[in-house]
RNA sequence: GCCGAAGUGGCGGAAUGGCAGACGCGGUGGACUCAAAAUCCACUAUCCGCAAGGGUGUGAGGGUUCAAGUCCCUCCUUCGGCACCA
């Protein structure tokens, strides 16, 4: 035999993983099995990327490899998966290269999904490629727009005009999240605020629900803190002021209602609109130049510079509800008309705004909640926290509980005023003046000036905008119009209002147009995991049947930049689908994992602009699927923001190499070391517990370890690496088929069962154990775990290096835990 | 300012209150080789010491405990999110 022959042959990862790729695409390995019911189900779910033209990210693959490894593990462990991918495919970087190259959006994106495909499955990763969805696909738009008329027919999709961020470069609008410092984040273009009709989703109507519902998720604590928050539920009273000399009256919003005697003055927003109305004709000019100013200014300017505060008397006096004084009412833009009823009764010894204001415009300072029912007039700064009334009368002594209580029902008695709840969640603005997003199924009738005029030539006609029609649901979906010309122009109706052929339409002789707008990037993401469940269904969205196979979503991961507003939305959607019985769990993903940011080599965030980006074709090629795979996982915990090291690749690609020699040197004859055996099986429980809890670098260090034991081995035995062949394959499953075929096996181990462990193999009776003198270690002993305290304390003793310290002195205190420790304190 | 997460060798990181630094990268030495690469083996927190051994050490300072990276208090730094929410 020559030496060549019975060298271990070298693991070539490029013809190895093509070959399982193509094996796995053959076979139809991973097709989703059909649901009998006998067995458990997990529903695996990644949050499906935008099909960007730079290709995949090495951030991509980090969180698509945990879900592999656990979709993987759990069709090993008898369970039926559920395992998809698709494309979140509308959104502005398609449009914008339309422009920019006349290319229309559908090619662009059909190019990014072929490279985005082609990368994950250079990968590995076991989806079920029969279910890929694509947001734009009109088979996938269709259902999108049938949930949006479920929404509208409920009402909750409704139009208003609202003051929003138009951007006039991009011809759209912008959510505040979405503008920084007045630019837009995308193209860093001017932002002003214009009131425009939009189409809102009324989330607020599910305030309390989307709040309570979050006891139900189990999501990283953080991510459920930044719902709550978003929400922002607070609880206070509604309070009415009447205005001097006039019928009119305000309604404010306080979480105070015991510090109303405090009340010096009223603001009003600078948009509220009895600003006009209560004005006095010497305050006129001000008001109005401070109104003007305030309203062209962005919420962000507006909030940007907080701590200097301004404002205008309006010359108009409130009448206080209580005390029945008059307070001077004024108009300052830290009062935001989006939230309470933008309108604030200002309390400034109680509240820091408040304080700041009155000392800025020298208005009173009343205290009348005491930390400790004594007087401190003046304060010095505002007393926000409980305490006790004073200075207000018959409220006088009570604690600020009893105080708020008292006063919401004195308030209800005089019909002043009852107990409120706020939220700081805002209604959806729904609508993009964009072309490539799902149009809005809805049209409203035409007017015409001439009767036997026609839109379409641009004879002279009104839409009847406050007439909105749903687009009937046999005729979804609703396409949009080919166009040669994306630009966004001044119109903010859109580029679809330049499609007059699409826009305008005839029936039983009247003319209708057709709603211009198109739904945000949002929509096609607030629903795709149902779809997934039933990709091909063209009769319905779902079949109740794969809605009941699949859902809940069992593990969903992604990044912690969609904590707030895609994970809200969703649920928002869901929660309206349950009302009508077309979901039947009130949450739709059960357990929510963050992967963390890799970043740069250099410690920063990948971007194009720094030139440290890591293309994963790159490493994959170098080093194979499976090195990335794993290098990924080994980097550290998956939450964690870690840096990528390409240096550090070479460690995983050791660790694969020096397994696939071992498993090659296997001898069938051989038979397991006691050692070898209990190592093997403690590899085997830790990695199974370390999947199940997502700690794969220490999976992966186990293994390592293992794989380093069997090097010191003369013989290695079969057994002592067929478990190891599968454990390991959830992580690098092209080597696991490799090595599972090289060892005997025809089929795929993508369903062979997990491997086992003797958890009496896994504990010692004898440990080593340390020795230490007023907690400094200073020796080792071997011994039983059920060793007295008396046989431990004579153990310990007997050794040299632990006498030396003892030597002379007193044993003060012994303690002995056993199998762990043991301390002698000596004095 | 508020909320959240985190600070451990040269680097990535590990450690149910019980021997800090597993595992990996890098480094040093050795084996193999004509030589190199690859591979294999050993060592590798730091200071004093020829060594045996000892001292110090998990962002800083206190505290609880027989014992603290881990629990408590004060502070510093970094990252992420929010930001006049009445």
């Amino acid at each position: 035999m020559s030496t060549e022959a019975t060298e271990p042959q070298r693991y070539v990862h490029a013809e190895i993983e093509a070959r399982w790729q193509r094996y796995w695409d053959e076979h139809q390995t991973f097709s989703t099995p059909a649901r009998s019911g006998s067995r458990p189900k997990k529903y695996v779910l990644d949050m499906f990327p935008y099909p960007s033209g730079a290709g995949l990210h090495v951030g991509h693959p980090e969180g698509y490899t945990a879900t592999d490894i656990l979709a993987r593990f759990w069709r090993m462990n008898g369970i039926d998966v559920l395992h998809p991918m698709g494309w979140d495919a509308f959104g502005l970087p398609a449009e914008q290269y339309a422009i920019e190259t006349g290319t229309h959006p559908a090619v662009t994106t059909q190019k990014n999904v072929e490279t985005f495909r082609r990368q994950l499955k250079s990968l590995g990763f076991s989806y079920d490629w029969t279910r890929e969805v694509d947001t734009t696909d009109p088979a996938y738009v269709r259902w999108t727009q049938w949930i949006f008329l479920q929404l509208f027919h409920k009402g909750l999709a409704y139009q208003d005009r609202v003051s929003v961020n138009w951007c006039p470069a991009l011809g759209t609008v912008l959510a505040n999240e979405e503008v920084k410092d007045g630019l837009s984040e995308r193209g860093n273009h001017p932002v002003e605020r214009v009131p425009l009709r939009q189409w809102m989703m009324r989330i607020t109507a599910y305030a309390d629900r989307l709040l309570d519902d979050l006891s139900m998720v189990d999501w990283p604590h953080g991510t459920l803190t930044m719902q709550r928050e978003w929400i922002g539920r607070s609880e206070g009273a509604r309070i009415v002021f009447g205005i001097a000399g006039t019928e009119k009256s305000f309604d404010v919003f306080t979480t105070r209602p015991d510090t109303l005697i405090g009340c010096t003055y009223c603001v009003l927003a600078p948009e509220h609109p009895l600003v006009g109305e209560i004005t006095t004709a010497e305050q006129k000019e001000a008001v109005q130049t401070y109104a003007s100013a305030a309203s062209s200014r962005s919420d962000r300017d507006r909030s940007s510079d907080a701590k200097k505060k301004t404002g205008v008397f309006t010359g108009a006096y409130a009448i206080h509800p209580i005390t029945g004084s008059q307070v001077p009412i004024w108009v300052a833009d830290y009062v935001l008309y989006g939230y309470g009823t933008g309108a604030v009764m200002a309390v400034p010894g109680h509240d820091e705004r408040d304080f700041e204001f009155a000392k800025t415009f020298d208005l009173p300072i009343v205290e009348v909640v005491s930390p400790d029912g004594a007087l401190h007039a003046p304060i010095a700064k505002a007393f926000i926290d409980d305490g006790i009334a004073v200075n207000s009368g018959e409220f006088n002594g009570l604690s600020t509980a009893q105080c708020k209580k008292a006063m919401i029902e004195k308030l209800a008695s005089l019909n002043k005023g009852s107990a409120r709840i706020t939220y700081k969640l805002r209604d959806w603005v729904f609508s993009r003046q964009r072309y490539w997003g799902e149009p809005i199924p809805v049209y409203f009738p035409v007017q015409m000036e001439d009767a036997n005029g026609n839109p379409r030539s641009g004879d002279k006609h009104t839409i009847l905008y406050d007439q909105p029609i749903a687009v009937d649901e046999s005729e979804l979906p609703l396409r949009l119009p080919d166009l040669t010309d994306f630009k966004p122009g001044q119109d903010p109706a859109g580029p679809l209002a330049r499609a007059v052929d699409w826009r305008y339409f005839q029936k039983d002789g009247k003319w209708y147009a057709r709603e211009t707008n198109t739904m945000p990037q949002w929509a096609g993401s607030c629903w795709y995991y149902l779809r997934f469940t039933d990709p091909q269904n063209s009769t319905v969205a779902w079949s109740e049947k794969a809605h009941n196979d699949w859902m809940p979503v069992d593990l969903y991961v992604g990044g912690a930049e969609h904590a707030v507003l895609h994970l809200l939305y969703s649920r928002f959607w869901h929660k309206v689908l349950f009302d009508l019985g077309h979901v039947k769990q009130p949450e739709p993903f059960m357990k929510l994992v963050h992967q963390g940011m890799i970043l740069g080599e250099d410690g920063d965030k990948m971007s194009k602009s720094r030139g440290n980006v890591v293309n994963p074709d790159h490493i994959v090629k170098m080093f194979g699927a499976d090195a990335l795979r794993m290098y990924e996982m080994f980097m550290g915990p998956l939450e964690a923001v870690k840096p990528w090291q390409t240096s550090q690749v070479s460690g995983v690609v050791r660790f694969r190499d020096r397994l696939y020699s071992a498993v090659l040197k296997n001898d069938s004859a051989a038979v397991m070391g006691e050692e070898t055996k209990k190592l093997l099986h403690r590899t085997v429980k830790k990695v199974t517990h370390d999947i199940e809890s997502m700690a794969f670098n220490t999976a992966i260090s186990q293994m390592m370890v293992y794989v380093n034991h069997l090097y010191t081995l003369t013989t290695i035995p079969l057994e002592a690496v067929l478990p190891l062949i599968l454990i390991v394959s959830p992580f690098a499953p092209h080597l696991g088929e490799e090595l599972w075929n090289k060892t005997g096996h025809s089929q795929s181990l993508a369903y062979e069962p997990w491997p086992t462990w003797d958890e009496a193999l896994c504990v010692d009776d004898v440990v080593e154990m340390a020795v230490q003198v007023n907690g400094k270690v200073r020796g080792k002993i071997q011994l039983a775990k059920a060793a007295t305290e008396e046989e431990a304390r004579t153990a310990a003793l007997a050794v040299e290096s632990v006498a030396a310290f003892t030597q002379g002195k007193q044993v003060k205190k012994f303690v002995y835990v056993p199998g762990k420790i043991i301390n002698l304190v000596v004095g």
